[in-house]
DNA sequence: CGCCAAAATGGCAGCGCTGCCAATCAAAAA
DNA sequence: TTTTTGATTGGCAGCGCTGCCATTTTGGCG
């Protein structure tokens, strides 16, 4: 019965470390050795596993090699969201880092949602990860011990302000909103607004239009008025938030939006109903999105690094340099729409 | 020397099932069924090992569950890019379902090299996951291999145009662009250009192009000119781009794009130069992105369920339901630039 | 009060691999 | 030729948990 081939198809035989070694004729430990690479063994033992194991297709199981050497090769990433951009650009930087490095990402998402970090970030921490990566510094008081008790690398990302545990990557937002303001001040515009989306959800928003809020102070200016739209960012929601907010407030001259997908939805507002930017309303923005940058008028924004807040995350996560503050800071475009 | 407190934070003591079952009073086979909800026991013994697992803060470790019941509840997800906001879209959908059936997503992202793809999906495979979604049809020789012969579900994304391994869950990228051809046809269109990114990489967008030129053939049309840009899609290449081919065949009355992105930076284009959409140009994208929908002049596009993509793959790859072709259809949306 | 099925529980052998250590071997040194 | 050193190699004990099975306990009944 030649059925080997058929056999190997159908049968549940997974081909495992051991089956290699045999079918190579060296043991075990031999096998495990060429196959990662570690230790020394000779040209002839290294060709015969490596071809038994193309051979027999076999594919190394890190479950139980994670297992054996209590030392996984997993990272997780915990984001808020997947919808908004900055997150996937964020896990695109860490992406890179980590996989150079020889790690896996896994990620969750939690939809702002702290209770549902804090499953997650439990979930995460029984695959006994390498490190942690995760976006802010506010957590559940149960998450943040699980985190500082998990004897592993944290690294919390794109916002400095507040108190991390172990490594953080990113910068002020407080300071990104003053600039902004200071930057509209500076334009001569005295009677702002602000368009926003779900601030209670998204701190680092909120500590955007804190900043903004405490630099307008400075001047003896506030914001005129506002627009909180309850449901997450988009460009509808910019355009919308915006009409509204016209519609009670129809001297503003220049509006703060909670981020880019907003503004350029207050932008498209502007440009369907002739409001001419920036002579009778200035936009701004926050992320330097590319969306801002290449609109018939450059949306004046503040850039953002979010891909290297990934990489630099993932860098250090993977390294075993000193933990602290990493400020990557941002920058101020101020492009055509104010 | 009463320094267990301590101790516990200092000593690389890790807290075990054992340690667990020990403190609780029970045996660790009680203390597995407990925590895992399984089987029988008594609501005295699920208090004691309940609280016991929480003063000692245990955090059960899911490397060694699954190797012991040879099982995981990993689901590689493996996507071509996540700067393509199509990407994190079904990778969104897929969290979604994934999460709430128990299992954790681990991404993996090819940068559109299917040789990076091998590598990803054969590191991928050695977690032992429980399925492994793909983003098309197109595979490495030995990376289809290895999928067919892991044994586990697989679902295959985004693409229709092919055949699959196990699960096909998407749309025809063919028709899709056969559609948009007949629309622009209908409408009365005649000098259509084509301005796209590198159809090298990007085998969804070279299908779509195919299927349109297909059906502008069937009324004896072809694509007067056309630019493609030989970087990775994005609203500024849409735009130089655009601009380019206007260059050199400034009597076009319309363009079609490969996707949203690249079509939104034409609009742009038409709107920084006074451009008359769509008397004196037409523009017609693909994949009904946010920013398609909410400008001015909605553009015309065909809007992709790339969320519904991602759920409906993860259900199917959770389940044991019978493989097969799932076709989510696309919708042609008219918008008002063409 | 004895008997039996059902509920509760504990013991223990692995899951597939790695780390450690002892054993073997080959070539260089004495 | 014998000794020495270092390169190679194999054996085996776990890593922490689950699955299976045997055992004990419980509660209902006759």
């Amino acid at each position: 019965m030649a059925e080997d081939t058929k056999e190997a198809v159908r049968g549940a035989a997974v081909i495992t470390l051991t089956d290699v070694a045999e079918a190579a004729g060296v043991g075990e430990s031999t096998a495990s050795r060429v196959l990662r690479g570690h230790g020394s063994f000779s040209h002839k033992t290294r060709d015969s596993v490596l071809s038994a194991a193309r051979t027999l297709g076999y594919v190394p199981n890190r479950i139980a090699g994670t297992l054996a050497s209590s030392g996984s090769k997993l990272v997780g990433i915990v984001i808020p969201s997947l919808s908004n951009i900055v997150f996937p650009d964020v896990l695109r930087g860490a992406n890179t880092v980590l996989v150079a490095a020889g790690f896996q990402p896994v990620v969750a998402v939690t939809d702002y949602d702290p209770g549902r970090e804090e499953v997650l970030i439990e979930s995460l921490l029984s695959w006994r990860p390498a490190g942690v990566m995760v976006a802010g510094l506010e957590h559940s008081e149960r998450a943040s011990a699980m985190l500082r008790q998990a004897r592993i690398r944290i690294a919390e990302l794109l916002d400095t302000d507040g108190a991390g545990i172990d490594i953080v990557v990113g910068f002020s937002n407080r300071e990104a909103g003053r600039a902004s303001a200071r930057h509209l001040i500076k334009r001569g515009y005295r009677r702002i607004g602000y368009v926003g989306h779900d601030l209670s959800l998204d701190l680092r928003a909120a500590k955007r239009l804190a900043g903004f809020r405490a630099a307008l102070g400075e001047t003896g200016l506030v914001v005129v008025g506002e627009e909180i739209i309850p449901v997450s960012s988009s460009i509808e929601a910019g355009r919308d938030g915006l009409a509204r907010l016209l519609a009670r407030h129809p001297k503003l001259d220049a509006v703060y939006f909670s981020n880019d997908d907003m503004a350029i939805g207050g932008y498209f507002h502007c440009l369907a109903h002739g409001i001419a930017i920036p002579s009778r309303l200035a936009l701004f923005g926050y992320n330097g999105l590319d969306v801002g940058r290449s609109a018939p008028q450059p949306l004046s924004t503040v850039l953002t690094p979010r891909v290297a807040v990934g990489e630099v995350g993932a860098r250090l996560v993977c390294s075993d340099e000193p933990p602290g503050i990493v400020d990557l800071g941002f920058e101020l475009i101020e492009g055509a729409t104010t």
